[in-house]
DNA sequence: CGAACATTTGACGGGCTTCAAAAGTCGTGG
DNA sequence: CCACGACTTTTGAAGCCCGTCAAATGTTCG
């Protein structure tokens, strides 16, 4: 707000955090960055992912998003967490009509840019790199969600609970002397949230891993 | 196996039966076609996706494929049916490691088309709306699965039945040119492992929605 | 018919959710 | 420094949904 500066300088920094333009030559990152637009959010804000959204390609510039779905009754499943650089869009067409809606919060203050899916066929015809690498993030993000579904249906809580910890912990655990330390930024009821559970089960699950392992 | 036909035909035929390559010239099908490898499973055959698949694109040519998961004890879970004109592949690098193995397994003899990724590029050059096409395609298959996350995370086993069974209703048979009709077997073993519950609890559900509509 | 398979129905047990209360943690202000 | 309230976590108890094992009934096809 208070930033002054001109205008293609800070564009030029959205383009070049995200992984998905990383085979733009900095001219081309300039030129996308002139065809985004950019959307706020404050913390806690929904973004609901709706018909008008379709036609753009969400870019988080800065914060973190957690996609969820959430039941009648108010319980929630959490399907991801997005930060800096991720991207997400919905269908187009009229798709969306099929499916539940997902809702995305804003965890922090969150600054997205949207960049138009005509905008995005011109850039795929320069540069055709772009197109795989959103191909390659989407597959990820599915064989994820296919695991979370794996998960859910053939295993029980407790199984859940094991294979999360152990993918954090190969994933961001920092050896220490006693083994492997992981921290955890996450409530017992987000955890529940994630992996399909309540915040008990969570609790009494832990309390049995605790004896398992060496230490906590 | 008996088609002696000339090979351009053949493959023309190929690739104007996929829905991602509609924006295609006849003439660039042709190219296309000239492209892909081709490969033949029979019924039963399970098709594992493993490391050195991850390089190409799966272009479902003919015939019927089930996704899905399976747990130490037998268990398994659907995630997908995919048919002819379908498509799908799998992360590059090194990312396929983080996930459990998804297998595939050919309902009918099938037959796949193989398309390099790095051809597949050269092909978004030249037409861009194929990527939009495969982007669109892909994000259909998130949301659906996104929604059997929150539907065995949310709802107990007869409100996902009653969910199945109105989806299929609604939008049963998707109309193909050739008159493709769905056949996708659907004993109550096989309704159990798409919405991640038992036979016997899909008979007695089943049984309890009989009495509450109109007719069977 | 009879065998192989699919479906239904019964009975039981266990894991999980739910409701509820106790114990722990943290920050604020007197 | 301690007390207090708000929140999170733990623990308890009860009940139910659903998975499992098993047997009976229905269906298909040679």
């Amino acid at each position: 707000m208070m930033n002054i500066q001109p205008q293609k300088d800070a564009n030029h920094v959205c383009a070049s955090l995200v992984p998905i333009f990383s085979q733009l030559e900095p001219k081309q990152l300039c030129q996308v960055s002139n065809l985004v637009q950019r959307r706020s959010y404050s913390q806690g804000e929904i973004i609901a992912l709706s018909k008008d959204k379709a036609e753009h390609i969400y870019i988080i510039h800065k914060g973190q998003l957690r996609f969820f779905h959430e039941s009648p009754d108010g319980k929630g499943q959490t399907l991801y967490y997005l930060r800096q650089g991720d991207f997400f869009t919905e269908p187009g067409g009229n798709h969306f009509r099929k499916f539940s809606p997902v809702k995305a919060v804003a965890l922090e203050d969150t600054q997205l840019c949207l960049l138009h899916k005509s905008d995005l066929k011109r850039i795929l015809q320069e540069q055709p790199d772009v197109g795989i690498n959103i191909l390659e993030a989407i597959l990820l993000q599915l064989r994820q969600i296919e695991t979370l579904v794996a998960s859910l249906s053939l295993r029980n809580a407790e199984q859940r609970l094991a294979a999360w910890l152990y993918q954090r912990m190969t994933h961001s655990g920092t050896p220490v002397p006693q083994g492997i330390k992981i921290t955890v930024p996450f409530s017992r009821a987000e955890i529940a949230e994630l992996l399909g559970t309540t915040q008990e089960t969570v609790s009494r699950r832990l309390s049995l891993i605790w004896l398992t392992s060496i230490a906590r």
